[in-house]
DNA sequence: CTTCACTAATTGTCTATACAAATGTACAAT
DNA sequence: ATTGTACATTTGTATAGACAATTAGTGAAG
């Protein structure tokens, strides 16, 4: 039987759990109809009202509705889980590089599926992705999108699991973490700089300088490219044209790192600059020393910012689309995907210019 | 008497509105502990099981607690009203100008308090205006940032009575609208333009072209400003100088108009741009057919953006902090400040760099 | 001083019964 | 074909009364 009389369990509460164990196991199913208080009342050998009781909880509990002269209904799953369709962005600045390009890719696409974005800068600071985690999380966003801040892999877990640990789908855009398995949407960097670098070789330039920070995956994935190019083509590899360092952009840093390769003696025809943020700097500097580019000196960037004042060569990337592509798998994830994560990799395009000179 | 018997409503129904009353209006305070089910049976002559019902209702909605042998008492209100501490921002689009920074000071001053930051961009379009602030409604986010967007005051204020009927504070950041009694941050364009326009005849400028949107409040201000510098200076007003659309920003059109002035026999010697972007476009089409700035031609602008290539004169507006401001009276709002609408107007100040010629 | 059992007050659960209200169905009237 | 009406079924509300469970307070026992 249902129920226990003995039991100090209410009885109404047996037939409440009893009920939801049977439309939890799928027995009443959505849309079904069950039996009538009457003739509950007559299997149960309770009392109408009491059988009344049991189940006025769970129509208050959402889960059955009652009709007069019909009887009571198992109400279709409303999918209550987060009932604010919210994802969260985590980028390092909206002002800076592509950024502003990114979010508007994320929020197109959310729109196109009902869902808001919460747009947060991290300052490719630990402290402030995990501020900014934390109150995603108190907000139940249903997804995160990330750009994995310039710090240590170790840090950036960190806030991965904070949101594994809620349930929360992530999904890695453009910059990767090593050695995780996760979601993730890139450009292909390698690829991308390794036809940079063919591009600057094909013109004649054999002593190509590189800019990288070692925190940021994208741009270790270039070094690794350009090294490729140069090893094709049979041209040494000189540690010395390797400026890298471990660290976030910063315009004063460049700065001195420009007016280093403009004043050096290492006969640097061409820049192959990290991206185009770098590359800008490479040109202020230029024009406030008095040098030509290309003539002087070849500069190429990487990103395809929207500069109009200066005719830059570089790699468009696909930014729009990477911040489409992930919302797009975020979805995915918050429907219920449970495959394998994946790795999505978009493709970039080198747009000539007139930054590069033919020597 | 609390009760009618003879009422259609059910006598449950009425204790339990009654009561409802009685603890809203401060009758019963939290804390209190409200007569037994016993007393009201005998004050209202109902069962005791009605009684209970109506109370029962009353603990399910998290107005009460019943404490066995005490009694029932009347909960402290746990402030319950949105517990998700987010506010929308409604720009028109976070590639363009200013917005990136505006959205970066809104999200720090967010910070500060707490909360986070839902993105929408309208794209100056009313449907998406109106379909973000939908969903905006539905995660019910706690105020509204609002930048109008450049279409009719009658299609802005209809996204503001949306909010409105839901209680929902607004600030309207820059722009501005005609008659609306609301909170608003913006910078002095009136005032800025009449010393941009000043600083341009003071440098012997007499034909000074300008040119606007007329649907953006700022833009007419600066129209405004404008001539009262001229008429302050005794130059003559010429209509012709006004290259006036109504139009959200869109860069061919700026181009033509660009190629419009530097080919006119207007003698004008200076263009007072609407804001950076068209200036930058002024730039660029200048190098293409190339004038020179300021030798042939001064150029102003307006915003302050950060360009490194070209040397703009133009006037700084507090972008970050019009954002930080919003957000902190978007901040009071929510805390319960209820005084009379605040209009915070913030300085600019002209940034001299070297795109006028002193004639 | 601590522990324990008892008391009284109050809510919690339940029975049995009744009438009210809503509404799909069937059938009649128009 | 539409409208009206009566009917049957089912949920909604209500009553009276009972016993169970919980627990603050009291006072007795250790």
């Amino acid at each position: 039987m249902i129920i226990d009389k003995n039991s100090p369990i209410p009885q109404y509460f047996q037939l409440q759990t009893w009920l939801l164990e049977q439309i939890e196991q799928g027995v009443f199913k959505p849309g079904d109809r069950i039996p009538t208080e009457a003739e509950f009342s007559k299997i149960t050998g309770l009392a109408r009202a009491t059988i009344h009781q049991a189940i006025q909880n769970l129509v208050n509990m959402g889960l059955l509705v009652r009709k007069r002269r019909l009887g009571t209904f198992v109400l279709e799953k409303v999918a209550a889980p987060s009932n604010h369709k919210i994802v969260g962005l985590l980028i390092p600045d909206i002002r800076r590089g592509y950024a502003p390009v990114l979010a508007r890719g994320v929020q197109d696409e959310a729109a196109k599926n009902n869902h808001s974005v919460i747009l947060c800068d991290t300052d490719d600071l630990f402290v402030r992705a995990d501020f900014h985690a934390d109150r995603m999380i108190e907000n139940s966003v249903s997804g995160v999108i990330f750009v994995p801040t310039a710090v240590s892999n170790m840090q950036n877990k960190k806030i991965l699991d904070k949101f594994k640990q809620n349930d929360i789908p992530i999904v890695l855009v453009d910059r990767t973490l090593t050695y995780e398995n996760i979601d993730q949407v890139t450009a292909d960097n390698i690829k991308g700089a390794y036809e940079m670098t063919e591009y600057l070789i094909k013109r004649g330039h054999r002593r190509i300088a590189i800019t990288l920070s070692t925190l940021i995956s994208t741009e270790r994935d270039r070094l690794e490219g350009y090294k490729k190019a140069l090893d094709v083509y049979d041209i040494p590899f000189d540690e010395k044209l390797i400026f890298a360092h471990s660290g976030p952009f910063s315009e004063g840093r460049y700065i001195k790192i420009a007016e280093r390769i403009y004043k050096s003696d290492l006969d640097i025809t061409a820049v192959f600059t990290g991206h185009d943020r770098i590359a800008l700097v490479f040109f202020a500097v230029a024009k406030k020393i008095g040098i030509s580019i290309p003539d002087d000196i070849s500069i190429i960037g990487y990103d395809d910012l929207d500069f109009t004042m200066i005719s830059l060569t570089t790699m468009h990337q696909p930014i729009y689309e990477m911040g489409q592509e992930s919302m797009k798998l975020i979805m995915s994830r918050i429907k219920g995907d449970l495959s394998e994560p994946q790795r999505i990799i978009l493709e970039s395009y080198l747009v000539e210019r007139v930054s590069v000179k033919q020597i």
